[in-house]
DNA sequence: ATAGAACGCTTGGTATTCTAAGTTGTCAAG
DNA sequence: CTTGACAACTTAGAATACCAAGCGTTCTAT
């Protein structure tokens, strides 16, 4: 999955990790697969998911749990963007919507999780 | 001339070097001193001294040149500002919250999806 | 004298191997 | 059932080796 480009393997996937984490693919708080699984998935050694790895921790995108993981941050580092103010209310009126949606379709999970996880605890 | 303080050595040669760059003791295109001179001085191995370097050159305080060394960049970004919320990126904080939180549903969905289908299919 | 080969130095990237240290789950002994 | 040992996972740091590529000097052959 690495190579081609001529740019090496440790910025190619910095730069897929990066964007992963930019576009939400990764959430904040999320954790990155193990060093070894990202180390399969591009074909490369540990070595070169390490640098990867270092890149972001220096660009404080990730933040690294001895014994646990790698998590992406909580608070970003703000990214270069270009939204501009024109219509902003009208994009945060309709983002208020969504977030009550989304918490909505939160509970309603949660009430099924209830359901769901102690009919099976109880037939385990 | 490293250790005594936990933290680890290639961080403590790049504060060193960082903060010889910004106080202009290593001055801008002024080149640093070749891997094998700063192992030798710092009395480490080259991969400590090459993690160094790394995290100045994401830093973009520097600029490795293959063949002739490293040197320091003529216009020095500005000290990184962290956790800035000028109103505007605000959306943004947003949206990635949102994302985040849509993630976690559609995984969370997932994870029912297959606890209640699996049930199903074992009580057909 | 000049062109070219050769050598030594440099950074950059990758791989491999240790060690250290933290987390988590398992499993057995009490 | 609780506690403790232990194994298996994780990241982090460090050392070492190897090779590619660029640069500069030197030495050599023409």
């Amino acid at each position: 999955m690495v190579e081609k480009t001529g740019r090496p393997g440790y910025l190619q996937i910095a730069d897929d990790l990066r964007s992963q984490i930019q576009s939400g693919k990764l959430a904040p708080g999320a954790a990155l697969p193990s060093t070894a699984e990202l180390g399969a998935r591009y074909d490369v050694s540990a070595s070169v998911v390490k640098s990867a790895i270092s890149v972001l921790r220096t660009e404080k995108l990730i933040i690294g749990q001895q014994g646990k993981g790698v998590f992406v941050r909580e608070q970003l580092p703000a990214a270069p963007s270009e939204a501009s103010s024109d219509g902003e209310s009208e994009l945060l009126r309709q983002l208020v919507m969504m977030r009550e949606a989304v918490q909505d379709l939160g509970q309603r999970v949660a009430d099924l999780e209830k359901i769901v996880l102690s009919e099976r605890k109880g037939s385990d």
